[in-house]
DNA sequence: CCGCATAGGTTTTACGTATAACGTCGTCCG
DNA sequence: CGGACGACGTTATACGTAAAACCTATGCGG
């Protein structure tokens, strides 16, 4: 404590309501039944109350070697998506006496040689979403239980894993393009070296690179509106037959190919068709409402914090992919000419 | 730790070292200078590293007295301004040694009667944002220092307040609207029990108030597309002359507004002036692009933080609201009829 | 050659909590 | 009537760290 009165203990309760420290510790750790008497108990309450008695949580934690606390790391928090992984995450927790600390990852805060420098907190475990490789061997270095998120299940070093089915999202996609005609695509890729990203790529190329007569271009931008918009409109200004129907690895992607397609004079969905994935606010604020692919942010957080509570109990976390939904709005139609 | 061997103590790495658990500690600590020579740190800091020891963070938590942990708490992710706040909250943290823990204000997290229950981090002080006035009281019963962020300063209860000049963006907006020759306006308010709303619905009130032959209707929503489109469109639908221009609390608000808009075949800005306020990404994902006013987030989270290290060392915050700036885009123009 | 500084450590202590181990009455059963 | 037991506590201890207080050689100036 910086400035003036240090906070009361648990000893200045115990002298403030005549009994021992130990005693305080029973009543207001509600292990008193049969230790001490009702009365005694209400003494020891009311003197807590009276001087405003927290328990400090350093001291508890070091007593007790944990201290149910676990750290979600979210890449960013620019979108609404990893909100829900938190909320989903934190309900779980809640009911299992846990808390949850939040992490975005650091963009420009500062050097940290380790991720979690900066993430004071004492830490019961760790769940760590749609990280690098290197960000990875770098936090199994803490021997702290993980549980990766969005991660290569092959690669992740032997932590636990949970994931979005993905793969079947963009079959979903793909499915709903091909089967309203189109033939020749255009793949806004997020420029992020993750996992899940690699795996929209290589899920759509294999779709689309079964059907023959099909194209398949594939243009990258950061994820961001304008990026994404001056990405796409290079893209579409290309010489050649125009793509008919744009895959965007993100809805906010999608957003920016709006955009391009608004400048370039292109109608949605008649002279292009575009599709998301994430389902966030954003695929309903735009015109034509978005069809994505909808991902169940907060499910995925639940199972994300129920798998690292298995981890902890030592039992085995539950398996299977995270299914994901395809929601059909106005973006896409079939192609209007051939 | 739960299962297994744990981890080891710097005892253990002193005796890896051969030497005492004080070496150990000054090593580690870079407290060494002329205490131990520099082959024992070596040998020290090498046995450190084979056994993977990091320091247990509760014990030095309880040893120094604090933790240099503050916690930022958040009324919702659902939109990625409190994502800046954070990351402006962080840098200045990080440059004084400390961390920032994020807590998004449960919704259906579980019954805490401390808000602050779940987030067991022990913390040395809290900022935070946009409190309702009972969730305040409750706050300020854990006597940590505490800065609140877009809060009324009159009713903060002693606690130090940042806020963003909401008043002048607002005066902005009228000026920027009654320039253009907008007369009856609709106020679409944010449905949030939050100063910096009222502050919104007050300042209007008194700059359209003060123009002759006009006119202010306000209508309430949830801050969500979907009931700002309902609600949107209700009151448009409503007899008598209709407004010529919606001033929104809130982007996504307005948001929902341009959608209300769309679906009663009222074109912006030619029938319909629209603004919003926050200036996030969806701003310039709708079309046309919203006039909005700017909040600098960082900036924000950077003087909440710096507000409470002075508060930490006794100092007095500086002074003075952070200025917002009115962005001009395609959803304002002058009223087409009279 | 004494005293004293200094390098290079070690021993000890305290932080606040939870809990195991230990008392001390009175009561009640055999 | 002895002793076992329950009710009601207390005393003592350990968690892992940081740092103050202490120790011991060695070198060096006077």
């Amino acid at each position: 404590m910086a400035h003036g009165s240090t906070r009361p203990t648990s000893r200045d309760v115990a002298q403030a309501a005549g009994v021992s420290q130990a005693a305080v510790s029973l009543v207001l750790g509600d292990k008193w039944r049969g230790r001490v008497s009702e009365t005694t108990a209400e003494r020891v309450r009311e003197a807590a109350r009276e001087l405003g008695y927290r328990p400090n949580l350093a001291a508890r934690n070091l007593r007790l070697g944990h201290t149910r606390t676990v750290l979600l790391v979210v890449p960013a928090l620019t979108t609404e998506f990893f909100a829900g992984v938190y909320t989903g995450a934190a309900r779980i927790a809640a009911q299992h006496g846990f808390g949850v600390v939040l992490y975005p990852s650091p963009e420009g805060i500062g050097p940290a040689r380790n991720p979690f420098a900066s993430a004071q907190a004492a830490l019961d475990g760790i769940i760590a979403s749609s990280m690098a490789a290197d960000a990875l061997t770098a936090i199994r270095g803490d021997q702290l239980p993980l549980v990766m998120l969005d991660s290569d299940p092959a690669g992740s070093l032997g932590a636990a894993t949970v994931n979005l089915d993905i793969t079947d999202g963009i079959r979903q996609v793909t499915d709903h393009l091909l089967g309203l005609g189109h033939r020749r695509f255009l793949h806004l890729a997020a420029d992020v070296a993750s996992w899940t990203f690699e795996v929209r790529a290589h899920e759509l190329a294999a779709r689309i690179g079964d059907v023959p007569g099909t194209s398949l271009l594939t243009v990258r931008a950061p994820i961001s509106i304008e990026d994404a918009r001056t990405a796409t409109e290079t893209a579409l200004a290309a010489k050649g037959p125009r793509p008919t129907a744009i895959v965007c690895d993100d809805d906010k992607l999608a957003a920016g190919a709006y955009k391009a397609a608004r400048r370039l004079g292109l109608r949605i969905p008649d002279d292009l068709s575009i599709t998301g994935l994430d389902d966030l606010a954003l695929a309903t604020a735009i015109d034509p409402e978005l069809t994505t692919v909808r991902l169940d942010a907060e499910l995925f957080g639940e199972r994300g914090m129920q798998a690292l509570l298995a981890v902890l109990e030592g039992r085995e976390p539950e398996e299977g992919d995270i299914p994901v939904e395809l929601v059909v709005r106005g973006s896409t139609a079939p192609p209007s000419a051939p």
